[in-house]
DNA sequence: TCAAACTGGTTTGATACAAAACTAAGTTGA
DNA sequence: TCAACTTAGTTTTGTATCAAACCAGTTTGA
């Protein structure tokens, strides 16, 4: 229908798409940080809209992937590459052990932890997931063009520096 | 003792800053969206830590700062504008309303919607939240440095084609 | 060697969000 | 003009997330 209707080349405009009328975002235009919330938001909508119909949820993904990259890898260092605080891992482990999709074995070296791995099962979903992110990423690609090796070091930087 | 003396040169490793031992992210270091995720975060947690102790909540700045910028907003295009769903933006209305920091006003003309302003004590709460958030702007600044027109202009894109 | 400090993982509590169902009000077209 | 659609805002429900408190096992240092 429209969008884009912009207007005055001042500074702070911005269309946002739905009824003419643009909103002004003010200082918000040039905040790094009110973009990154849209634009992960966006890319959220777009990938679940990929896997949506599965039984799969869209978190499970980077948690299956780095125990397929990492076998015997613990929640803990789970946790931390993939960048969730640990007491969000635990009822995503548990459902996935529910499911079997991931099997985990004691660490007789240390009780308190222990070692996860996929089972086939776990390997045929992630096939399917990373069928969906590689799609979704095609998306994302088209959209950065030859840029995206400079976002992504952007986007590691600011995780290197704030977190 | 340990695991994950994985390291082999192949391609795709990456350090996890904490213990020594790196964990492998194999193609989820090529995925944007991972990376929008880990920053998105890494931002908002920044962010928090700055507004921290006091009592006003992040997710107000964009809501006050796009009211300020169009006095009269509606509710639905505020919640078009700061990119999160009307019915989030219910109770944040009302609980900015009820501290009185917002103000509504009916509009005659559609006597389902109605005009948002903020008072002036709102005024001042903004203010400081903008100053939080410059501060927190600056910091990003830093790091993407003269890459931050580029960065946003990306950020933009991806939401304007995924959205 | 053993008490204190620390660490891995779980539980609990709170917040932020979206989606769907709903209500009330506005718009449209035959 | 009025029934059928559409739109604005709210309510309800379900999920994801973090932080803090907690427990059990491990490390440390006096």
């Amino acid at each position: 229908m429209d969008k884009a209707e912009i207007s005055k080349g001042g500074s702070a405009r911005t269309r946002v798409k739905d009824d003419g009328r643009p909103v002004l975002l003010g200082e918000l235009e040039n905040y790094v940080g009110f973009h990154l919330r849209l634009a992960q938001s966006a890319s959220f909508k777009a990938f679940r809209r990929l896997t949506g119909e599965s039984d799969l949820r869209p978190g499970w993904f980077a948690v299956l992937a780095i125990i397929h990259n990492n076998p015997g890898i613990t929640p803990m260092a789970l946790s931390r590459a993939s960048g969730r605080d640990k007491s969000t891992i635990t009822p995503v482990l548990r459902e996935l052990l529910r499911e079997e999709l991931v099997r985990r074995s004691a660490n007789p070296a240390d009780k308190r932890s222990y070692a996860l791995f996929l089972t086939p099962h776990g390997e045929e979903k992630l096939a399917h997931l990373a069928a969906c992110a590689a799609e979704h990423d095609r998306e994302l690609d088209e959209i950065v063009g030859d840029k995206k090796q400079e976002l992504i070091r952007l986007l590691r930087r600011i995780v290197a520096v704030l977190d």
